[in-house]
DNA sequence: CCAATAGTATACCGATCGTTATACTGGAGC
DNA sequence: GCTCCAGTATAACGATCGGTATACTATTGG
């Protein structure tokens, strides 16, 4: 990469991260393209001379971040040998995605429990299927191995990501201290899912 | 009531109707005041007459269907006997309001998981604590009795919503067929809330 | 019967919206 | 040195936006 493209390739990541704040706090619809270019520091003929449209913006966000979040999980998955350390993996890897820039697990939040956004409903619909599949194979391994009990792996899956979302979504929208995503809390809601919480006794 | 009142209030419902079909499904954002008058079959001047502006529509939605399911849920958890008992209790009420009209449910999720509307933030702080509190005080109570394990009743009780919360969202969002919401995976998800994943083996 | 009120029909305002267009500049690459 | 290209500065387009205003009508209630 010469001095000229990695020029370019700066620009248009300012226009990235210009539009993932904006978009991550106010939403799409309520982002203007004007307030994305001020943000930016850059002006309209740079903006769509790098992207076709407003959606277009959107839709590199979202490849982008789902994308480097599931490829993370991929990884710390296949490292671990148990499903207990796989599902404590999940959530401490999940944590400090988020802990590391809320923003794009809030835009994730967004797209995911908000109102469509009719030009990448196709390209949303891949992308998420892709976290839930990774876990499922997790459960299912679990189940297989006697680690679990015999169950619906896709429930358990999908169980299981709503509880971790729970302490991403307050974390990334209530700007909590970084000690709120701890270790511990990981620990403690893959016992919860483990374990239960009604009393054995 | 007279007459006259009548015809006055059902065409504030027909405003509020409108609007919940055009927010839940766009966003509050990407909904404008025109296609809300469309939708209700009345003029500008009718809506102004009704409601100070947009955001007063939001807000009038908001606490009506947070109010309505929040008063449904207390009145559901007081009648029942056992920890147990309120905790199918709270997920069958929110199963049965979410089949109802997913319109009130999807907006309310995407108040609490989207961005922001400044207009109504102070007024959903309190809207969506109360919900919470409900749940905190059934495991408060299951940890006094014995039913639950001794452990954080938040954490508990925001695990339990978050696991509820999850076919709630994909029921509204994806039009799922009605017994997508049974009382069989009402009783599946309290079933695994209280006893885990992990085999017991 | 008459006044009040809720609603209709319509126009308008200033502002903003996403996008397109044009002329120009500076710096990198050849 | 020259060309190309990425970016700047600026203007403009048609459309839409939330809200205000005005004249009028029909119906209800006193």
């Amino acid at each position: 990469m010469n001095a000229r493209s990695e020029a370019t390739a700066k620009t248009r990541q300012r226009l990235l991260d210009a539009a993932l704040t904006l978009f991550s706090q106010r939403g799409y619809a309520a982002t203007g393209i004007r307030e994305i270019l001020e943000v930016a520091g850059v002006t309209q003929p740079t903006l769509y001379h790098h992207f076709a449209d407003k959606a277009s913006l959107l839709q590199a966000l979202i490849e982008q971040h789902y994308g480097e979040s599931q490829n993370l999980l991929a990884n710390v998955l296949a490292v671990e040998p148990t499903v207990a350390g796989k599902l404590i993996a999940f959530v401490t890897s999940s944590f400090e995605y988020c802990c590391a820039d809320p923003r794009g697990p809030r835009l994730m939040f967004q797209t995911y429990y908000g109102p469509t956004v009719p030009e990448i409903d196709g390209v949303l619909d891949k992308l998420t299927d892709r976290r839930y599949r990774l876990v499922v194979d997790v459960m299912q391994l679990g189940i297989c191995s006697g680690e679990l009990s015999k169950s619906n792996p896709e429930f358990l899956a999908l169980t299981l990501c709503s509880m971790v979302d729970q302490p991403l979504n307050i974390f990334s929208r209530k700007s909590r201290p970084k000690r709120y995503l701890t270790s511990e809390l990981a620990h403690a809601i893959v016992e919860l899912f483990l374990k239960g919480a009604g009393n054995p006794a």
